[in-house]
DNA sequence: GTCAATAGTTGTATAATACAACCATTTGTA
DNA sequence: TACAAATGGTTGTATTATACAACTATTGAC
């Protein structure tokens, strides 16, 4: 059972590791031409290979629309390409062109770089601690998020 | 010595873990009233108690123009003061109102409940592996940051 | 006493986002 | 089978969050 305190300070360092996190990725996003929403998409992307913008706006927790415009921008860079499926033609399906495949290389490779670099700077008996903390971390939120967003909790109404 | 495979993976999680974070944030904050950059804002004030901006901009690593803007904000809402310091006068003090630190209490009440929650549902022996591999992790990631600051790190130029 | 440094504000531009209204397509049903 | 409902996506609009550059006011150094 963990106190109150305990969580608070817990809560001091998910927050500050945000939001590191995110200055992180967009630094290195940045020199890769990219910006952060795009890397978001592009990294997912690789790893469904193909997928419909329903899905990954699930995935990624945001608005078919914000989406959307995402996708506009990567289409426009020749990132990735839009196909509307034969069999339903409401459904978008997209996916990355090579040369979204090469700057989703080159943004794993720095930032692999990077994280390899800082994970040199720890102890190693810590590494099996942080990876896998934060992936039961990762884990638990998620199960929890979807077995929380079915029942009615609009907060504090 | 971690494979590639698995910094990648351990990014993922992070990715993951950023994203609901901020998400679960939003929608707690939100109910406070008050937005993303505010609550950060809030939270780390009642941390500091007495702060200028440029300390501030430099522990939430903003621009002292975007810090001011949010402040800004904060003071019309009668949330925090702004104190300019007989010592120094191009130095302004902020710190929370009576109100401001009520706005505080509200949002840790309803973030403790959350993450109290969430770890209701994971094994207990898990909690400390979670609780220190990101604290390990997030304190690393600090020190990491100095040192390559001091550096030139201007990325791939 | 002037010039440089520092702290903060204001002007401007952009990224990221959501919500609502809309369009096209498919599905279910009377 | 025709029409209504559901689904997937796009477009219009508004807001939040942010940085950079130019500026102002104050302090410190020589």
């Amino acid at each position: 059972m963990l106190s109150d305190e305990q969580i608070q300070d817990f809560r001091h360092s998910l927050r500050f590791l945000e939001r590191e996190f995110e200055r992180q990725m967009k630094s290195e996003t940045g020199c890769c031409g990219v910006t952060l929403a795009q890397c978001h998409l592009l990294l997912e992307l690789d790893i469904l290979k193909k997928t419909s913008i329903k899905t990954i706006a699930g995935i990624l927790e945001l608005d078919k629309s914000t989406l959307s415009r995402t996708i506009d921008s990567l289409v426009t860079e020749n990132l990735i390409t839009r196909l509307v499926l034969k069999e339903d033609r409401r459904i978008t399906e997209i996916s990355l062109t090579d040369k979204g495949k090469k700057t989703v290389q080159k943004i794993n490779k720095m930032c692999n770089e990077y994280y390899s670099k800082l994970f040199d700077e720890i102890p190693d008996k810590n590494h099996k601690t942080i990876i896998n903390g934060i992936k039961i971390f990762a884990e638990a939120m998620n199960i929890f998020r979807k077995k929380s967003s079915k029942k009615n909790s609009k907060c504090c109404k």
